[in-house]
DNA sequence: TAGATTGTTAATCGATTAACAATC
DNA sequence: TAGATTGTTAATCGATTAACAATC
């Protein structure tokens, strides 16, 4: 395995919006894309799109920018895109159910190929195209599947049980909803995703922005 | 108004979530937290919590730390608690109605008073306890309800448009779960929060975790 | 060529961490 | 007092921005 340069959190976050961005552009019959062109849409700035670039080792012109498709094509293997991701998801819930209708058919590599949850009425059944299982089989059916990527969507009290188990099963990432800290081995990779900060942030600028607003008319 | 010090979107963020954790702890007898422990609760250091709280002007004391009913009460104050925030929510599908689901009556002080949406199925209708309205009626029932916060879970091609007329409407803060940048008037606080983005930013990590192990074994 | 863009370095900025005197 | 914690400053770290020679 190569060294691979360390490359931050944030820059992959960038990366997979380049992406995004030229997915939708490539529809059209532009073939080149400059970085300026490509920072608007995501809103960066045009140094940091050719600094990011050049980090993931993909050069452009001087004359006609980056070539989509080949961009298109590097960030891809870059994040990882040259294989399928399998993904389980633990507590069908509403925001479960949403966000596996959300990732269904919806993103080219990452394939949810599992749900699990306690609650007799949701398991054994086929949810937006997900068979979903009692959470008693999720050892087999993760390591079977081979995933490596759990999404948590169970109450706060059941969170720290469901990492382990997603751990145990060899999951190496996990993306967590429930607001707890979650207490796991060094090897996996969590991301936190609390949508009530979020929201409260939004209403703490919201509020501000408005008391300004207020103040200079 | 005052000139309040600038407080970082991160600072917010964390603040937010010491809220929640002191939530949690003041159904127990304890009545002070140290910054260690609150730390240790949220995943960050114990200096980071005293410089947060520092610049909130809240004071502990070194022999017994912080009062947690107290520190609950600054804290709530400075986020903007005292009154009611109004959200609205704008695209009812499967996200939009777990987002309802998710906050109604779960949030103190953040009030979705309203949905929209453009599909007659689900308009006219109270889905999770909100009432659901056409996009149509956007502008008189935002405006009536004083919202300053707008949730958008619409299709990526209807985002600018929801955003404009949201602002149109009054609303100073946005989330936007859309995968579009925005183009708002600047007194208009926009977070973007595409979940696809998320997912694949844990993939990659999984990724590599994963790879490092396989190698160190 | 002239003009615009890329690749890359240096300068700036902001946030985190280390450290420690003051405090209880 | 002795020991632990707070409040606060200085040092460190990392990420962003500015700038510009090289390139097309």
């Amino acid at each position: 395995m190569t060294e691979s340069t360390k490359i931050s959190k944030k820059v992959i976050e960038r990366l997979s919006e380049y992406r995004t961005a030229l997915d939708e552009q490539s529809a059209g019959e532009q073939r080149n894309i400059f970085s300026h062109e490509l920072a608007r849409l995501c809103g960066v700035t045009a140094a940091q799109v050719r600094r990011d670039l050049m980090s993931i080792g993909f050069s452009g012109s001087s004359a006609k920018g980056y070539d989509i498709n080949e961009l298109k094509q590097t960030v891809s293997d870059f994040l990882g895109f040259g294989e399928e991701r399998r993904v389980v998801l633990v507590g069908i819930g509403h925001l479960g159910r949403a966000l596996l209708d959300f990732f269904v058919n919806r993103h080219p590599k990452l394939v949810v190929c599992a749900g699990f949850d306690v609650n007799e009425m949701r398991i054994n059944r086929v949810i937006h195209g997900v068979r979903c299982y009692a959470v008693s089989e999720m050892e087999r059916v993760v390591a079977e599947n081979r995933a490596q990527v759990g999404i948590i969507t169970v109450p706060e009290s059941a969170a720290q049980e469901t990492a382990e188990r997603l751990v145990e099963a060899g999951v190496t990432g996990v993306l967590n909803f429930a607001p707890v800290q979650l207490r796991v081995p060094g090897h996996v990779f969590v991301e936190n995703l609390n949508i009530s900060t979020v929201l409260e942030k939004v209403a703490y600028f919201a509020g501000l922005n408005a008391d300004r607003e207020r103040v200079t008319k």
